[in-house]
DNA sequence: TCTTATTTGTTCGTATGTATT
DNA sequence: GAATACATACGAACAAATAAG
């Protein structure tokens, strides 16, 4: 560091870390209300006395952490966080799916949050890609259906997923179908003497892809978390595989289990 | 952009975002086999034609996505990615536990990836913080058992875990030994007539605190993930609260459970 | 142990591009 | 169109860690 003040505390860090662990304190002390925005760059910049650039760290830092959201020409806007949950083992139960006026499991979560969710869903037939045939036991190539959601909680982007199934089995079903009914895909598939019984689920945390990061809205190196769940049924066979896609910083994933 | 020419495409995006894809593509492409070194940063910027900045940008970039790791005086390594993957389930299931030589289902997870396990643990009496005084039921300040492991494969640190329980329980105990037995804590629970029958986990995702990111070898920006793991009786008593931290960039995590 | 070259970390100043108001 | 605000880029400098001698 050339200079010998900059931001305030001695100095045994940068002072871009130093200030955005400045901010990023203000930001959960509440002294940066949810939805207000920050100072602007120039304004923080003399404020403390760094250079603008270091003042772009600093705000670039808490952006891949969620807390703030940039806006070009006007700055950058403090993120309301109600942490979403996601109930890895409720969310395919009976009760959750059955529920009055839940046309899923997603819906019933967001609604039990107190927000209003709402989905599109995009069907087509697709030859399976090489990871897909691998966890569905096919062949690279053979056809499966997609089925492409994109949820939204309270109009806010919050979730993609895609559904893949055997061509074999949802073939001219409703699973097929852009709208499954009650009970939703989980019923359709026991209605086809495919009766979900066991499920698995793998999570890993990852870079967004550019479609992905748009759509979600994401900053910069925010990252998210990628879900791959199979439904087996009693056979041991896997009859679907669905990919959840979600920020990072802003879901909670919620399991739960009995020891045997 | 002042400038004309820039890395080699075209420029739909930013040129450190073209030297960050580029970089990437090749480490994934094998060009920069694991354990390797990236050419300079000097390098890089007269081989692409630009500033030092932009390499500096597009490597952290790389960094906070656990692609590579940087060595000040030294230079980027490539990260060797083993990713490691832990089983939400069957890491507590009796089979994981005693198998032989296992002592406890961090062990025969890191060794069922061929890697060597080991850990450290320390044991000490605290009164409760407020959430986990909350998540186990007990009285804020109320007296807790804490240990603390340090877990690392062959050599390297990857996972930090607190675990907590109550001193009414574990107070004089094996449960606040360092060394649990064959079997590990769940024996002991058991043993002592606490069964955990039901175990319940939170995922987050979330920035590294400044010991863990020092612990874990975290590079900036690397988020780590967070899981609370907190086992009940048969009669919905808390027994004990664990949380464990890992980097997110390494780590899969497996669940599986019936829809009964 | 001390010195020097190399490499990354960080900051500043300046300039230009682009989006919003 | 003008003003404001963020995004990037370049160049220059110095600090700090590492390696080689």
């Amino acid at each position: 560091m050339r200079n010998g003040d900059g931001v305030t505390m001695e100095e045994p860090q940068a002072r871009y870390r130093q200030l955005a662990a400045l901010l990023r304190g203000a930001i959960e002390a509440g002294e940066y209300a949810p939805g207000s925005m920050l100072p602007s760059e120039p304004e923080l910049a003399t404020r403390y006395g760094v250079s603008r650039d270091v003042v772009n760290r600093a705000v670039r830092s808490l952006r891949s952490q969620g807390l703030v959201r940039v806006i070009r020409g006007r700055g950058a806007v403090v993120r309301e966080i109600p942490p979403l949950h996601r109930n890895g083992v409720a969310a395919y139960q009976q009760a959750a799916r059955e529920h009055a006026g839940a046309h899923g499991a997603f819906d019933s979560e967001i609604r039990a949050l107190g927000l209003e969710p709402r989905s599109e869903t995009e069907v087509s037939a697709i030859p399976a890609p090489p990871a897909v045939a691998e966890a569905l036991g096919l062949a690279g190539g053979d056809p499966v259906i997609l089925r492409m959601r994109r949820m939204y909680a309270n109009g806010v982007p919050v979730q993609i997923a895609l559904s893949y199934i055997p061509q074999e089995i949802a073939g001219g079903t409703q699973l097929a179908e852009a709208d499954t009914g009650p009970g939703g895909l989980i019923s359709r598939f026991r209605d086809l003497g495919y009766e979900q019984e066991r499920i698995t689920e793998s999570v890993r945390v990852r870079p967004a892809a550019a479609d992905e990061q748009a759509f979600l809205r994401l900053e910069d190196d925010q990252p998210v978390i990628e879900i791959w769940h199979t439904a087996w049924t009693a056979a041991a066979r896997p009859v679907e595989l669905a990919v959840h896609v979600v920020a990072a910083s802003q879901w909670v994933l919620d399991y739960e289990w009995l020891t045997s």
